[in-house]
DNA sequence: CCCACTTTTGACAACGTTATCATTTTATTT
DNA sequence: AAATAAAATGATAACGTTGTCAAAAGTGGG
């Protein structure tokens, strides 16, 4: 009772262990009244197959691994989700793995990781997912897995991957900005490691060209993908003889430090300098004035490249595949009171 | 060379398959020359034991569980973090499940959980840590598994279980705000179904008997673990005739949310109103003016949790062991600007 | 109704490890 | 040095599943 094998479900429905074995993987070539047979008797007897027995011969393994280093917790927990909801309805568990992308050893690391727990893929978050070196390692071990990454086409050498149009978000904010009458507009970026600030970058030169705007160097500041950084490089514009009138920052913690230097500086959001975030964090809508931002759809993505990471584990299983090897998802905007121009 | 067994290690090293077998689960009745022997062979052949074979003949599971319903993604990362370190440490894998700790089939599903993907044990955070009929099922099925749970005595009856002693902690609190000077003090509840809420609330109460403050009812107000509870909660205590002149928040979101609508009514914290915390979220640091508050050492936590699960896993070996059952921690006092009463 | 052909089925080996228990080696006692 | 106990080792049988391949059962054409 406590534990029920296909021997016991061959035996109570009459058939051979193979045949048990055929139903549980449903293939094809079993007469209709022998599967329901068979499914009764397990029905009956509670029959649950055993992991490991099945991995063991059929060297498949136990889950999939979630594989990330970013220090924004709300942007793990939606990636987490979305690779949860496919693997749950797919019968696979999720193992996460944080880690340090600078490591050396990271490629390393990963095989290890796969072959210790017996993974049967990954999906790797960025910037992991960005180091080419990492993912030739991957390839070169005949690991599966798929990558989350920023850009919308060079990088076809990082597939298979779900690519973040971040670059086309970034203009549509500038160019929002730029609409609400903005022409001295600086840009915060994070660290250059996470490809989706140089992507970023690019959209705001983007939208400035298309609208006549020289770039000014002097507004564009170097940093990271935090609170701290947004809040000293917005000291350093307010210090300049000449400030600009809006900021386009790489994600929300930056621009919520650029709001804290303004605010604290005695000026206001969005009068004296507009500010616009990047992610839609939580606090983005409960900052005073509540932050324009662009708003990635990070639960769905993960989703989207789990179930192309089960999709190319699996036996291809008749219809189901020939999706895409790139898919690109463009985040949206979203706009609040932090760009919006008082109306005259 | 893609795959060296136990029987190329044996052959290699010039032993049978058991001692190689017996080197690697290091037991003890191996003569030191012969285990130099297999794990200079092991070394030579890169050998690495096959996972599933392993859990097939010894019916052990190679990943543990973290089980949590919490919204709060900075206390989820923590705790992720935490017990991961340690699963790193011992060779085991971490899957993660979040769930609904209302929804009724949460029971059986972990036991699904557990069955289907053959982990080994689970580690549960509150509130589902703190459900008996759920740790029932879970001591009926021979699950092994640790909760993380609020509260410092009475409950021997979830052990195993890692304590917060959210009661000290938040009377200790309450004791700052009334050193500064207050004894109309607001309490901010969160969800009842996390025991910590009532555990804070008594701490409170603690508080204010010891220094002879009468409990004002008026004060004390239901609510959610959330910044709009807070919002709302805060706007009804300022609509008041009679204000309090403290709020102590159950967690630091609640805060967030009581202080911007204090804000947004023109008053300041601290001057007009002073508010805690509990949590120590990032956030809570870079709030204006930061917030006071209580830290958990979560990732800590997690980690003694995620230790003792382990070694009840574990054939016992030797000296490990004898653990308690029951461990208590004490968050600890952060004191920022939210409550200090400007000096007169 | 028989033969060739396709589909369905089952017997048995194999996956890589650990458990059991008998055997050999070493240590201890007399 | 023999006898006995203790410790170390190995041969072989599991664990519960799927892969292989041959046998059995259908199907159709003549």
């Amino acid at each position: 009772m406590t534990k029920a094998t296909i021997k016991d479900v061959a035996k109570l429905a009459n058939v051979s262990l193979k045949t048990v074995s055929r139903v549980i993987n449903n293939e094809p070539t079993v007469r209709a009244a022998k599967v329901k047979l068979v499914q009764d008797a397990i029905q009956k007897l509670g029959y649950k197959p055993n992991l490991a027995a099945r991995n063991l011969r059929s060297s498949k393994g136990y889950a999939l691994g979630l594989v990330y280093d970013n220090p924004n917790p709300y942007y793990i927990i939606d990636m987490q989700n979305g690779a949860l909801s496919i693997c749950r309805e797919m019968g696979y568990g999720l193992q996460i793995h944080p880690c340090r992308s600078d490591a050396l050893s990271i490629a390393d690391n990963l095989v290890q990781l796969v072959k210790n727990n017996d993974l049967s893929g990954l999906v790797i978050a960025p910037p992991v997912s960005e180091r080419a070196d990492i993912i030739a390692v991957l390839k070169a071990n005949n690991i599966h897995f798929v990558g989350i990454v920023s850009g919308s086409e060079e990088d076809k050498t990082l597939s298979p991957c779900m690519c973040v149009d971040d670059r086309s978000a970034s203009r549509i904010i500038t160019e929002h900005i730029i609409s609400e009458g903005h022409s001295e507009i600086a840009f915060f970026w994070g660290e250059e490691v996470h490809k989706s600030s140089p992507e970023r970058y690019k959209g705001y030169v983007d939208a400035l060209q298309t609208h006549g705007i020289a770039l000014n160097e002097a507004l564009i500041l170097q940093g990271q993908y935090s609170f701290d950084s947004g809040y000293v490089n917005a000291q350093k514009i307010l210090a300049l003889k000449h400030r600009p009138t809006a900021i386009v920052c790489s994600n929300d913690e930056i621009a919520a430090g650029a709001m804290a230097a303004i605010k604290s500086a005695g000026l206001s959001v969005p009068t004296d300098i507009a500010i616009s975030g990047f992610e839609d964090s939580p606090f983005s809508r409960h900052s005073s004035p509540p932050m324009t931002t662009a708003k990635q759809a990070t639960e769905t993505i993960a989703a989207s490249a789990t179930k192309f990471l089960i999709n190319k584990i699996r036996p291809i299983s008749q219809e189901e595949r020939g999706e895409e090897t790139v898919m690109i998802f463009s985040p949206e905007l979203i706009v609040r009171q932090s760009t919006l121009s008082p109306s005259p």
